[in-house]
DNA sequence: CTTTATGTAACTTTATTAGTTACAATTAAG
DNA sequence: CTTAATTGTAACTAATAAAGTTACATAAAG
């Protein structure tokens, strides 16, 4: 029971162009190479970015940016981009309707479902790209001071 | 993005041993039957919850009881009992640990993502299955009542 | 123009879940 | 006791979704 890498590797991403923007050539390849897989799988995640308007490309160049300030990107427009509000649980949709139980499980199901859902889409809310990207930056110097 | 319907099927069988018990036999084909699948998925998920210590079971025998009163068993505690504990959100474990990103990400994930996980199982733990009982039975006597 | 890159479709591989078959062990009823 | 019904579990198959690959048309940039 889970969500897919996809949702992680979105993040990455997004913090990847707003790290090195400038400083490196932000190829799907060299992306890719941060995040250890093909640069289609990249290219295809940030197709999805593009769509929901969180990052801008250029066909043929080398050179996307993100479309927002990453205080106001948070991780659940990332989740909405990639995952089209999909569920976190599932109910299953194919019990018997003739049985007290199978019959009104589902529409019970969904009714609290939605509430732990909620609450866990409110926390994503609340978490930036900003949040994830200082992070990032102070793991690195935490890194880098322990090894100077 | 796939989440199994095992979740939910648990529910469903706690559900239905507690409104069937004494009115059917509770033999793993009339619990499959309501929840349309196979009896051995359903012993399958009742030998999880048996572990668990929510229900208790014969070998041989189809008399299966719940082991605590409906309102003392949560979601939460149906959810570790069959999803051990799994995460909701999946940090991808193979980045490359070279790069600023890549060497950060996954711990900086893992700490965010606790914390809309631990929302999420706080609603579980304040769903029980009494509540998710009680659902059933009003939503089953409207549905009645339309009828008469 | 030639090289490099994106965007996307189609396909293959891999992993996980659901469902099936089979059978030993146990219960319960005559 | 013996027989029929049932659980518990292992081993296998099928279905599904995600991740990765191949291929190529299209665009950018020197």
């Amino acid at each position: 029971m889970k969500i897919s890498t996809r949702f992680s590797d979105s993040i990455h991403i997004l913090a990847f162009i707003s790290i090195y923007q400038g400083k490196i050539p932000l190829t799907s390849d060299n992306i890719a190479n941060s995040v250890e897989t093909s640069p289609v799988v990249v290219r295809r995640i940030m197709s999805q970015l593009k769509k929901a308007g969180l990052i801008t490309t250029v066909h043929g160049a080398a050179d996307p940016k993100l479309a927002k300030d990453p205080a106001n990107i948070s991780l659940y427009d990332v989740f909405l981009a990639i995952e089209h509000d999909q569920h976190l649980f599932t109910v299953d949709d194919k019990t018997n309707p003739q049985c007290i139980v199978g019959g009104n499980i589902q529409d019970t199901l969904r009714y609290y479902y939605k509430q732990v859902e909620t609450s866990a889409k409110a926390k994503l809310a609340r978490i930036s790209l900003a949040d994830i990207i200082d992070s990032i930056i102070v793991k690195q110097a935490q890194k880098t001071n322990k090894k100077g």
